[in-house]
DNA sequence: CTGAAAGCGCTAACAT
DNA sequence: ATGTTAGCGCTTTCAG
């Protein structure tokens, strides 16, 4: 007892300063080695000595500077994820959900945004790994070639690459599966007995507008139905108004159809604008689909019939091959995930339930 | 010519490992020093030498190691941003808009989700803390007592608070005018005639809740109008089955309101869902007002009238000061700054435009 | 079980 | 104009 006090030699705080090892060291009287093995619970370390400089801790709340450690051990614990923006719900919602996968494992962080500008990607990359972050996760807009080309030490960075893929078999995908669900939901269309379903998508030149109207085209081939590409419109992702014009277009042809498969929920939702200024009722006049279900689902009159949200799926599958890579247990190939969906039956196609 | 060539005397690169300063100065045949200099542009060097560097930096595209730029300077140059989540639209835009005015100056944006509780929100203080952020956005859960119980350093670190305020005047606030705004709502409703008007708002212990309640009473006391208690229902934010079954109820009682007062988005778009629900046409069978756009706007009939966005102002004003504080520029005293919007008007009111 | 000392990569004071 | 060196805070051999 008379012996822990003694050992409190010199004074007690300098200032507002930062506490460091040495501080808790000299306050304890120990040295540094000793307090970092009581913090880092060595085996070797006498329980009395490591209960005396843990109150010190405690008291003076001293916490390793982070910047020291990560140079010393040449580990950042830090990811960086890469999107093109997070109000739209799928990017957001992933990135909570792998950001706490990561938390949990002591790891951080960084989100970057790229405005579907290929430059902010690369700036954003490039500040990655200016940062050595362990990992990256991106949903890419350039391709792999742009990147390396001038940042080449991503090759020797994990990564992970989700939402649209590209040319490169090199690299591990995490991706819906569009063909899939796009499928899905022209059958469900057809089985309703609608054989004139227009496509309104996003851009063909990435996987995922491209996919989906690949699996749009199948479904109607399964069921003998051809494709009328004047029915078929592709707009920006993430635009509304590109869903509201490309759905009053539609409508304004005199064989217009009498169902709407939509790649998105934006636009999705400018359809359901579109119906609304043409005074047409869903599911009574037109019927309509979405590949995914809007944030705002449980606002909307009636209900979409949508795929079932695999966000957390996305992001769990991708956070968990991405701290394999980090940790060097990955798979020896690079994997391409597909995520099966669902149909999940709302009341847009005048479904009885 | 042979000048330069006969300055690069040792291997090329080692292997994959990472350039360092070092490397650079062994290749360049400068000391490291130079190096430095002629990266950061130092007017001490010859223009000469620095042209040489600068080449080999390129070449192998080299960039300096953050941690040991932080460990040597004592500035991280980074922030922080605690907020309940980011699919919402207002943290998530705002959170962009910061992220990329810190960007510029060369800081990264750590974000940090708290899903309203305060154990997490600690969490992330914590690691924020812990990580030597030089500033901290938050958009708070507890209250400054609860945080500096934990984590005394925070009295220390330039912080801004969003969104809502606690009984600290010590703080930097940026908030919405809330008074300001509900009052401007209703006085819109009664310029048409409605005297009976509802108010779904959010958790009166958090102050935008509670103060747009406020505004909302005096904005009735204004014109005369008596508060009716019974129609006026708190729920939670962000919860649109909360404005759902708020609307609901509202509608059901016998001296039923001409026009309903909605706090935030999702409680209007619950609003929305009850009115469809229940056959009653906005604006002809009810009014309605929003205190904020949901980021769906363009996509719902009909639009609802409800102030104008200000998270680019508040994100602006918010960065601004954070700013100004990490870099020693601060006002003296602590400031509360009121962001007032105006009036976006919809159809959802009835009005001839 | 404990301590001394080297070094991660970078910067800045201090030479030269 | 260029080079030498100490040290930021931490971890980790290697001695005791």
């Amino acid at each position: 007892m008379a012996q822990t006090m003694v050992r409190e030699v010199r004074k007690e705080q300098s200032e507002d300063s930062v506490i460091t090892l040495k501080d808790i060291a000299r306050i304890s009287g120990y040295s540094i080695k000793t307090v970092s093995r009581a913090i880092h619970d060595h085996p070797d370390i006498n329980e009395q000595t490591k209960k005396q400089v843990m109150e010190i801790v405690e008291r003076y709340s001293y916490s390793p500077n982070w910047a020291a450690r990560s140079l010393r051990n040449q580990k950042t614990h830090t990811i960086g994820y890469v999107v093109p923006n997070i109000t739209n719900g799928f990017f957001g919602e992933i990135g909570m959900i792998i950001d706490s996968y990561f938390r949990r494992l002591n790891y951080s962080t960084l989100i970057c945004f790229t405005s579907h500008s290929l430059d902010n990607e690369l700036d954003s990359l490039r500040s990655l790994m200016e940062k050595n972050v362990e990992g990256i996760i991106v949903a890419p807009v350039g391709s792999f070639e742009q990147w390396t080309d001038k940042l080449p030490k991503l090759r020797e960075t994990p990564l992970a690459i989700i939402d649209n893929r590209f040319n490169d078999t090199s690299l591990d995908y995490i991706l819906h599966d569009n063909e899939h669900g796009a499928d899905l939901l022209v059958d469900h269309l057809v089985g309703h007995g609608h054989s004139r379903i227009a496509c309104v998508t996003g851009p063909v030149q990435e996987s995922s507008g491209f996919e989906r109207l690949l699996g749009y085209k199948h479904g109607l081939a399964r069921h003998g139905i051809s494709v009328d590409e004047s029915i078929v419109r592709t707009v920006e992702w993430e635009d509304i108004n590109g869903g509201y014009s490309a759905t009053l277009e539609l409508m304004e042809s005199h064989n217009k159809p009498s169902a709407v498969f939509y790649a998105n929920s934006q636009l999705l939702l400018g359809g359901y604008k579109a119906f609304h200024a043409l005074s047409m009722r869903i599911p009574q006049d037109v019927a309509v689909v979405s590949f995914d279900q809007p944030l705002v689902i449980d606002a909307l009159t009636p209900r979409p019939t949508a795929l079932e949200k695999v966000e957390k799926e996305i992001a769990d599958t991708t956070a968990r091959i991405l701290h394999h890579k980090i940790t060097g247990n990955a798979a020896k190939a690079p994997q391409e995930i597909r995520i099966k969906s669902t149909l999940a039956i709302g009341e847009s196609c005048d479904c009885k339930i």
